[in-house]
DNA sequence: TCGTGTGAAGACGTTCACAGCT
DNA sequence: AGCTGTGAACGTCTTCACACGA
């Protein structure tokens, strides 16, 4: 069988036409060109369609892309059927702005738990999400099977905590401190640097 | 004259030696080879020398990079003498997080002030930049000739906010909203999309 | 010998341009 | 005619591998 190994870029953008996909079935349009979807995604029409064409042969020449089997399509090779439990630690500012955050649960993503090292001092206003002891972490990820967490802890710990979380079972890490962390082969990393992304909006200016 | 043209990525990852260079500064290391410092960024060795390159020829063979003077190289070429004033748009969860997150600061960036829908209902627990009404943004950017800004409001109005800020002169956004912004070409746009990060993590475990 | 600096090769990603289907 | 699907060209980024200086 050939595996179609999609570019991870793909992946990415995949993720982005789904979402203005969504927008199209919320108007019950059907069906939609390569052209203005372009367009909506910000990207340039032969790539939409390169990227399409690892789902297989969807669009009708001369018509478009049907908008809801595309729509299926993404889903399906994105995994997108059921909420994903995540975990996050470290309920500081930013932690408390993610937890409260919906994009995440829009997108298919659940948080079931928080940790933080001072649990009782963390401001609860507009979260319905249970803070606990850092210390009863990991054994909150091996009981309720959780495979991603969100880090959010100074950078200081943040190695130390990715550790623990690693051998617990964490597989995969969203991580905003800005440092590289070390981890297995087996742990997909994705880090967010806010300072740095302002940096580069400031540089081409 | 020559106008060595370095690469975006390039750039980026300038940034994140230039962090490391300064944790070695701070520990009094003189000089970090190409091996060390790659590993401490998080890159290969001839990815970074290659970098280092665009800044003319820094390095003693058989010895490694001076940490200062190379520090200061890439201070040079970032531009990062002194503090930008950034302003921050939408002082919701997201927004009062980010005025509080102290990284923006110890990278170069200040933000001077916050705009609302809503400025009397901000919560002022540990901000000590104001915040005014949104009607006052454009006389703000233009009276203190801001070029940044950080947008952190709800997706619906993410354009309008954003025709705003180029009108009055911003020439920088960072934004959070998970929209495909309109703007000239002349305007740096760079965003960050929470949950697609996050998403991105889930999808390579 | 150690580690930089760099030509050359390779991997990857994007865009063009057009054949072919409806 | 309109729009997809894709070979091929192009451009960019990464890595190798080695000459050369300290």
């Amino acid at each position: 069988m050939e595996k179609p190994k999609i570019p991870g870029k793909t992946i990415y953008r995949l993720s982005i036409y789904h979402r203005c996909l969504r927008r199209l079935e919320d108007n019950s349009i059907e069906t939609v060109s390569s052209s203005s979807l372009a367009k909506a995604a910000g990207v340039n029409p032969a790539q939409l369609r390169r990227d399409l064409g690892y789902l297989g042969t969807f669009g009708t020449r001369g018509l478009g892309y049907p908008v809801i089997e595309l729509a299926d399509a993404i889903r399906e090779v994105l995994g997108r059927e059921h909420l994903q439990p995540v975990i996050l630690v470290g309920v500081g500012n930013l932690g408390a702005a993610l937890l409260r955050y919906d994009g995440f649960k829009k997108e298919g993503f659940e948080p079931v738990a928080a940790f933080d090292t001072v649990p009782e001092e963390v401001i609860l206003r507009g979260i319905s999400v249970p803070v606990y002891h850092v210390d009863d972490m990991p054994s909150f990820i091996r009981k309720n099977k959780v495979k991603l967490a969100v880090l959010s802890v100074p950078a200081a710990h943040a190695q130390e905590v990715t550790n623990e979380l690693v051998d617990a079972g964490i597989q995969g890490i969203l991580s905003f401190s800005p440092t590289v962390l070390e981890v297995p082969a087996s742990v997909t990393v994705n880090s967010v640097d806010l300072a740095l992304e302002l940096e580069q909006v400031s540089l081409f200016t």
